[in-house]
DNA sequence: TGTACATCAGTGAACGCGCGTTCACTGATGTAC
DNA sequence: TGTACATCAGTGAACGCGCGTTCACTGATGTAC
């Protein structure tokens, strides 16, 4: 049957909610499109009516989430005079770490980004505008430029929560986020 | 039939090399097994006369990746006064960038290790190794502890070439691993 | 040293499952008059 | 404003495919005597 447009919209609107934590959570392969629609309150056959392909959703997803995070930022630089320290403290603390689900969409998603080419272009996008946010946003060290400053702290933190993710160990697992909040303090 | 004792073990370490590559270049979900057993020679259906599951052949895989990694990285420091330095180049050129299969296993595969369990305990036991071996092999600035130094490098590093293979743009790329490499001298 | 035979890595067909996608159908919505 | 009907998001069954895994079979190897 047919449905109001608004609702047909908010259905939409939670279906890439859904998708871009699941995928966040689990990965491309990790996630179905039955279980995504099931996230979003559908059955899958109604997929096709949102997204052309799984593809499409995915890339909805990430855009999705990446939007979300520089909106989440600009706020905090808005709000506070050492943003970047109230930042440095968020990503690299263990309830980062242990919900990938809401986290970083790079953490979760770079490599996947990297290896199939889904999302490729939305994905440099927004990590280019994030870079220049952290370097114009962010208070830095006068001695080198804000700009390379910036993309160091961004790779390092992504690296240090991704390797504090893969780490069985609890006590190495915090050792990698704190000492790369020191140094990069 | 039978083959003779060491033509096997032969094949099993192709096995696993070719494995360690596949895997490096499309990850988990994106090798099959037939496609491993293809790489090494075999059809699919002597793989179970290797490995009980494909996550064996994976964990098998990882830890022979990261130990080759091991070893060649001693040898660098053995070799030259200024490993540091070389190993930041070949680490965080565009060879490795656009060569994922001969290149880090952590880069590739940590994301994966982190969300299914697969080769998680091999991984955490060979980071650590990691990580004494750049903190006591690599020379370091005075002023702060060389452990903690060389966990920034390393997490900075991972992060650089996945966020450098993730992006489209290739000046973008290209920059991200020269301001990575020269806020990490 | 020679003979008999059990072993077992490898082959290729087959199985079962979950996935992405398609399809016939439904019926309230929104539009044309 | 009211009526007739085309639209189309959603449902759930079905399709085809590739995957991990299993299996009957092969035949040279390696062992027991």
């Amino acid at each position: 049957m047919r449905y109001p447009v608004e609702e047909t919209a908010a259905k939409h609107r939670r279906l890439v909610d859904a998708a871009s934590r699941l995928l966040r959570a689990k990965g491309l392969d990790g996630v179905s499109v039955g279980e995504a629609m099931k996230a979003a309150g559908m059955t899958h056959g109604a997929f096709y009516s949102h997204f052309g392909t799984k593809i499409e959703m995915a890339e909805a997803a990430i855009a999705h989430a990446l939007d979300e995070a520089h909106e989440e930022i600009r706020q905090l630089i808005e709000a506070s005079p050492d943003a970047r320290s109230t930042f440095l403290d968020s990503y690299l603390s263990r309830a980062h770490r242990d919900n990938a689900a809401n986290g970083c969409t790079m953490a979760a998603l770079a490599v996947e980004v990297g290896r199939h080419a889904v999302g490729r272009s939305t994905f440099t996008n927004r990590l280019k505008r994030s870079i220049q946010q952290a370097a114009s946003g962010f208070s830095w060290g006068k001695r080198r430029s804000a700009r390379d400053q910036a993309i160091l702290m961004t790779a390092a933190m992504v690296g240090a929560v991704i390797l504090a993710r893969a780490v069985d160990d609890p006590k190495l697992s915090d050792e990698i986020l704190t000492a790369t909040r020191r140094e990069l303090v």
